[in-house]
DNA sequence: TTTAAGCGATGATTTATATCATCGATTTTA
DNA sequence: TAAAATCGATGATATAAATCATCGCTTAAA
């Protein structure tokens, strides 16, 4: 449990009385959009992508979430309906609270709620930021940005394997599948990042951080 | 006050002690992106565009604030810094409250605390679908959006005043001067639209609710 | 009050990127 | 295990919309 230090041991106790842990393999759905949201969900392990699905099959790639992160939580505290889908990128855990349960300890817990009012606004501030580069980079700082997601946001490292297929990696950067790859094997030519199916290592992160920057 | 049967006389008047209103002209800067939060800031009247400033020039329009609405929010409880700017577009009042007296309030009003969790949220979820239409839509979606963002958002009525430049309109939308004039007048000439100059009635809510949808 | 800047409008041109097509390899499903 | 779907990859083509240019008109600044 995030933040467990602000929650006394009631209502750690209280949420734990009032949750339970599901596991999602590769790929399985964990709530679609427009369903209605039924419980607080928190990521315990493994990695899901959060999307939004318009007509004609397009998809937008919001986020990854990762542990430690909450899931569907504007749409929970939103208008209670799910505003967008989640599914699972690997096997993954999540802890489900209950909603009531929750809410009751944020009633009485002032200072867990301004907390959990902090990840709400920096979660809405983070996906808005993703948006607006979508909007107004072209394509090399918007495939640029999908690089730096991975390396600093998800993995930490210069050095990783790509968790989604390009099809994926192009719905997160805001493109077709085929603008995604031809971009990324420009890249590989320019030397800029090298390239062996899913596995990348960023060479030049000045560089990608430069387009990145220039848009 | 919004939602003040929320709260109890002591609380309301704590807020009261800690309110001033201050007042903006038209082009009046409210608050600037990167300076920072310093207090809830609540629209009393007037009309406020609130907006990202990208390099070279770029704007993105996120939203107008209409009278009875937050602005700034997500900025002040999530990393105290300005994520965007605001600006009054007409003469406007804004009560700024002292940021500490309305964290007292939050942090023993429960009830409180969770609706404006419910603000922060759809507010968020509002901006989202926003980016994602100029996103994913091709120019006669976004036009059509920003027509019915006007007619059912700000002003409750198919015909009115724009409030805007069409510079500032293609900002909203998204595109280009030259390409929301160019699109705008297609519109009319289609009969889809009255036009004279900030003048709108739009002739075929069906049409125009239609091309949103069709993107 | 003259100058300068920004406005709405429209035409011509360019360009970034989507779309369409194909193909062998891999994965999924029937 | 056979058939079908999806994958990564690359080339050719189409197109939506940005950019550039111009032009009166209004608004703001010197």
């Amino acid at each position: 449990m995030p933040y467990a230090q602000l929650l006394s041991d009631e209502q750690l106790e209280l949420i734990r009385n009032n949750s339970n842990i599901v596991s999602y393999n590769k790929k399985d759905s964990v709530f679609r959009q427009s369903t209605r949201t039924s419980h607080i969900m928190l990521l315990a392990s493994g990695l899901v992508k959060i999307f939004k699905e318009g007509r004609n099959e397009r998809v937008v790639l919001l986020r990854m979430a990762s542990p430690g992160e909450y899931i569907g939580m504007l749409s929970v505290m939103g208008d209670q309906i799910h505003q967008y889908s989640a599914t699972a990128v690997e096997t993954s855990e999540i802890c489900f609270i209950d909603i009531n349960a929750f809410r009751n300890v944020l009633m009485e817990n002032g200072k867990f709620s301004l907390k959990l009012m902090s990840i709400i606004s920096q979660d809405g501030l983070f996906i808005f930021n993703r948006l607006i580069n979508q909007t107004h980079k072209q394509l090399p700082g918007r495939i640029a940005d999908v690089l730096l997601y991975f390396a600093d946001n998800i993995y930490g490292k210069s050095q990783f394997d790509f968790p989604l297929t390009r099809r994926e990696l192009a719905e997160l950067a805001g493109t077709t599948k085929e603008s995604f790859i031809r971009t990324l094997t420009e890249f590989k030519h320019d030397k800029i990042i090298d390239l062996d199916g899913s596995h990348v290592r960023i060479i030049s992160m000045d560089i990608v951080k430069t387009l990145s920057e220039l848009g």
